[in-house]
DNA sequence: GCGATCAGTT
DNA sequence: CACAACTGATCGC
């Protein structure tokens, strides 16, 4: 039946064992305070976490995983057949793992989100304990965090991020600062902000309440009175809530996203207006991102998108470069994509198989997809295709399909919108098998 | 009131 | 161009 044997960032019924890679929204769906479909294992931090998230969570569900050791799961323990897991720091956000899998099905890795920088010594000891736990095994599958897997993502290091935010927070002394966030993630940004200007960081109650279970205790602070520094909910941070602040305090805002929309939609906001000083042009709209002196991250002048608006792409994600570095790290047989599109611009096989044992041709398009959901054999469930049996051009990237096809004016992808992330895992992966 | 979807926001 | 992470409305129950 459809039932897997393990899932992955997924909480539908039927599996024997459950697994969080980490607790942002986008991965917990499906998950809330009464769900009770089986043992949910997650690491220490996120254990910590999940009553704050979900309330009267049952507890007696969740199992911690340390990192860096191996787990066994096993009929003994009341599951159906043994396997292993071993898990690692992904460096996504406080709390994330990356999981290796070692079973009936061979070998499989969840890189859930992770960013490992090569620079970054958290994920450089990640790397060799993987390495370590991995010998001379082979890896069947991975399951990668394909969400700039691909080449025009290029970005710099979140080191070198955050010392432009600094930057540019020092060339502003006499101005409040206003930085987008989300209810997990960029700490460290913040504590380094926090560090470089000696000054404690503002942000809403519910969120220091999260710092305060990640173990800050100092540097933030829910009086607006301390600091000109605050961290904002990202969705409460708009060109009208810049300009809004600004009659009453000269006040820029931050934000650190590698994601391009960040940058349309802050520039969308005041095109029209008469915002275009010369000052503004010389941001230069349409460039790409920042190039920056690699060292020592000094900031180029064109991050600035608005009046009072600066994008940074800090990222949590891997870029592409070290997306690739990963896959040539591990040699799987195959990839697949955690981040279900519904396009190919991110369709990992496409630019990394060839760093695959199993060369496969690129498939762009979507899977044989007969089934609605669910009951495909697969892992990933990617579930959407566009009706009918157009394959789009491979790389002829240029004009996405919105346009009308079959007569059919799609406007919007909306339909085929992603939703999916996670994998779930059958016991029996194997074509053999039913 | 909950969960599942959809719509919309940055 | 897509993408991530999140809030809020709606609908069925």
């Amino acid at each position: 039946m459809e039932s897997g044997l393990i899932s992955v960032d997924r909480w539908a019924k039927g599996s024997s064992a459950y697994f969080l890679t980490h607790l942002h929204s986008d991965h917990t769906h499906g998950l809330s305070s009464s769900w009770s479909n089986g043992p949910l294992f997650c690491s220490r931090l996120t254990a910590k976490l999940i009553p704050f998230k979900f309330p009267n969570f049952n507890l007696s569900l969740i199992r911690v995983l340390e990192i860096g050791s191996w787990h066994a799961l096993s009929p003994s323990s009341g599951f159906p057949t043994t396997l292993h897991v071993f898990v690692v720091d992904a460096c996504h956000c406080p709390g994330s793992i990356m999981l290796v899998f070692r079973g009936e099905f061979g070998c499989r890795i969840c890189t859930g989100d992770f960013r490992w920088e090569p620079s970054c010594e958290k994920a450089r000891m990640a790397k060799e304990m993987l390495v370590a736990a991995l010998k001379d095994d082979v890896v069947d599958v991975v399951y990668i965090d394909n969400t700039y897997s691909n080449p025009i993502y290029d970005f710099p290091t979140r080191q070198i991020a955050a010392n432009q935010i600094i930057d540019i927070i020092l060339s502003h002394p006499d101005y409040d600062i206003i930085i987008g966030i989300n209810t997990l993630g960029k700490e460290d940004l913040l504590l380094q902000i926090s560090r470089a200007l000696k000054i404690k960081i503002w942000v809403w109650p519910e969120r220091l309440q999260t710092m305060h279970l990640l173990g800050f205790n100092d540097t933030f602070t829910t009086n607006t009175t301390l600091t000109r520094v605050r961290a904002v909910p990202q969705y409460s941070f708009s060109v009208d809530t810049l300009e809004a602040l600004n009659t009453m305090r000269p006040t820029i805002g931050i934000m650190p996203s590698a994601l391009p929309w960040v940058k349309k939609s802050l520039q969308k906001g005041n095109l029209s207006g008469s915002f275009l000083t010369s000052s503004f042009k010389r941001g230069r709209l349409s460039s790409n991102s920042v190039q920056i002196d690699e060292q020592n991250g000094a900031i180029g002048p064109l991050n600035k998108f608005h009046e009072h608006i600066y994008s940074v792409p800090y990222s949590d994600h891997s870029n592409f470069a070290e997306i690739e570095d990963f896959i040539r790290l591990i040699h799987p047989a195959t990839l697949k994509g955690i981040v279900s599109s519904s396009s190919c611009y991110i369709e990992p096989m496409y630019y990394f198989g060839r760093l695959c044992r199993v060369n496969q041709p690129i498939q762009l398009l979507h899977k044989p997809k007969r089934e609605e959901n669910g009951k495909s054999v697969g892992v990933v469930s990617t579930k959407f295709s566009f009706g009918g049996d157009y394959v789009e051009p491979e790389r002829n990237k240029g004009k996405n399909f919105k346009g009308k096809f079959l007569g059919v004016r799609v406007s919007k992808l909306s339909i085929l919108r992603r939703k999916n992330r996670g994998a779930k895992i059958l016991d029996n992966n194997s074509p053999e098998q039913d």
